[in-house]
RNA sequence: GACCCCCUAGCUCAGUUGGUUAGAGCAUCUCACUUUUAAUGAGAGGGUCCUGGGUUCGAGCCCCAGGGGGGUCACCA
């Protein structure tokens, strides 16, 4: 493995920490009783304190030094006099352990007295310092002047991504953003809990991916040797459990969809879903304009949110607008009563592209987000979508070719979607088969028919409405963020390729001299499995010849010599 | 999948028309410094210019192919 310099000096000094007898990776427990962020919020001095954390920065001036110490709630400074960490004559903590061989990154811990120093920073006057962790890579340094400004930010979005843990250590608003996240599926989980809703668990797993329209990702069972696919959804699943009887249940559902990827879509995501039994699309409207107002008070203590540059208000009550009227008010045109040729023409006149798999919900959506999704930037519940795009959802009451369904659009993204649940299991088959149709015009999203789905309702299911909100986008909503990777610790990245890089230390190690080491290297064998799949015969006879044609200042090897490397 | 942009030291970035030994700030190392805070002062080291080909007397720079990332679009209720 090939070391940076800076990582080679940190390796040196953790082989003197160990000189030193001090273990660089204790295994005891530390004594923590104090954190960062309450000491110095609510800061009082002659404290006896014990804290640890990483060392952020460093300035060492002669016998005293100032770090910034960072744990998980916030920075602290820690003052080191030598002679208050080093009262007797030995003076090696100070004068070696802290200013030679800790650098920025290692994480310590420090127990001493506060005190406020004469520039009237809150500090910790420190009396023994124990080394908990060692680091041997050198952390982005980024530094925060006095007018705040951020220099040398680390900011390259692959690295942040790649690496999440060193943007949680460096970047602090990350950390805001993932603590919002929490805060948003604990204020929904807690507000479900509080109504006797029960939250379950049902399989990732699954043998027909339902419940939505996406391509799946496939996997194998070795066992049963069977296909399975991630789930798409888990909607078939908590309404079979609204057929066993209970009366609300929800999941946080982690879900996959082998789709493209973009600033709005990872390929593993999580929706929160929720089926409440003898309850309405409408009623389910009141509940999540209830919902997300608890919400956005858990993340901001407010009722209102900036994004991009907007401000949404997320008290209720939320503008409730037909899909028909949306369409009749953003685009001019009214899909009421329109067949498949005349909502063709219909989006010729508008300039949307569309393709002959598409059937009349298609059509329909493609000018609905075409034209209205962007101008909803306010929470808006978009209600009464056509049956041909709804195929799990109840026909209306009393509007023809229309279901009980809504979306909450906020900012011009779908964060939630909602029905009063199909339960009539004739119709509920026939919309299937609908979808199978779909499938055979090449609709490759177009729905699959579970049985066994179909069985429980037969059994019967309660009248039933079910909403899925989507977590990632929810979360991008309350913290302003852009993109979903933002609020995903790890979101979806290609594969990293790590080069190796020619290990000359183990190709000595197994015996190749030092001054071979390089050209063994550069003759292609830069790792000793390299070497050990090589003949030792035809190894000699490369070697050699490499050493003739680079005219090297090294005898030739002999056999014995390369067969002793690989026994 | 298409198009555009990016990839140079640990981090953030310069790098002129293709021309000597590839630069800066921070970080690192050495020395000084007992209340600093982007500490300071002096000195030093550190590079697979993403990879592989090509053109050329000469490539970080031009050409071709590949890799990774970002953006826009397409796809995606």
């Amino acid at each position: 493995m090939i070391r940076s310099e800076q990582e080679r000096v940190r390796l040196e000094s953790l082989a003197q920490l160990r000189q030193l007898g001090i273990d660089p990776y204790p295994a005891a427990a530390y004594p923590v009783d104090t954190h960062a962020g309450p000491l110095s919020a609510d800061f009082a001095a002659d404290r006896e304190v014990c804290l640890a954390g990483r060392i952020l920065s460093r300035r060492i001036m002669g016998k005293a030094s100032f770090a910034e110490l960072q744990d998980a709630t916030g920075k602290i400074q820690i003052y080191l006099n030598r002679d208050e960490l080093c009262p007797d004559e030995d003076k090696t903590m100070y004068n070696t352990v802290f200013k030679k061989l800790l650098d920025r990154g290692d994480i310590v811990g420090v127990k001493g007295t506060t005190f406020t120093t004469q520039t009237g920073e809150p500090s910790v006057l420190v009396k023994e310092l124990t080394v908990l962790s060692k680091s041997i890579r050198p952390l982005p340094s980024v530094k925060t002047d006095e007018d705040g400004k951020v220099h040398d930010a680390f900011t390259d979005p692959e690295l942040r991504y790649r690496m999440r843990y060193v943007d949680l250590v460096v970047n602090p608003e990350v950390k805001r953003t993932f603590e919002a996240r929490s805060r948003v599926i604990q204020a929904m989980r807690d507000a479900f809990t509080e109504k006797g809703w029960l939250e379950v668990d049902t399989p990732v797993l699954q043998a027909i991916p339902g419940g939505a329209a996406a391509r799946p990702f496939i996997t194998h069972h070795n066992a049963l040797d069977i296909p399975l696919y991630l789930r798409i959804a888990n909607e078939l699943y908590l309404k079979r459990l609204i057929v066993g009887g209970f009366d609300g249940v929800f999941e946080f559902s982690r879900n996959f969809r082998n789709e493209g990827m973009d600033r709005t879509h990872n390929p593993e995501f999580t929706v929160l879903e929720l089926y409440v039994a003898y309850q309405d699309y409408h009623w389910m409207m009141e509940t999540i304009e209830q919902l997300l107002e608890r919400v956005c008070q858990a993340v901001h203590g407010t009722n209102t949110a900036t994004l991009e540059g907007n401000t949404i208000d997320f008290a209720p009550p939320y503008r409730r607008l037909s899909m028909r009227d949306a369409i009749l008010e953003h685009a001019g045109v009214d899909i009421d009563g329109m067949d498949e040729a005349a909502l063709r023409g219909a989006c010729a006149e508008l300039g949307i592209e569309v393709d002959d798999s598409m059937g009349k919900g298609k059509l329909i959506d493609e000018i609905f987000g075409e034209k209205c999704e962007h101008h909803l930037v306010q929470p808006t519940f978009i209600t009464d979508y056509p049956v041909e795009m709804s195929p799990l959802t109840k026909a209306h009451r009393d509007k023809p070719g229309y279901t009980e369904r809504f979306e909450l659009f906020i900012n011009g993204t779908e964060v939630a979607n909602a029905y009063s649940e199909l339960n009539d299991p004739i119709d509920q088959r026939e919309r299937f088969e609908e979808q199978l149709k779909l499938g055979e015009r090449g609709d490759d999203e177009a729905m699959f028919i579970d049985q066994d789905f179909l069985r429980a309702l037969e059994f019967g299911m309660p009248p039933t409405s079910g909403v899925g909100i989507g977590v990632d986008r929810l979360v991008m909503m309350l913290t302003d963020q852009r993109s979903i990777q933002e609020v995903l610790f790890f979101p979806q990245m290609r594969p990293e390729v790590f080069r190796s890089g020619p290990d000359l230390d183990a190709l000595e190690a197994m015996g190749v001299p030092s001054e071979w080491a390089p050209h063994v290297a550069a003759a292609g064998f830069d790792t000793p499995e390299a070497i050990r799949e090589a003949k030792p015969t035809a190894l000699r006879e490369k070697l050699n010849g490499f050493r003739k044609k680079n005219k090297l200042d090294l005898p030739a090897l002999q056999l014995e010599e390369v067969e002793s490397w690989s026994a």
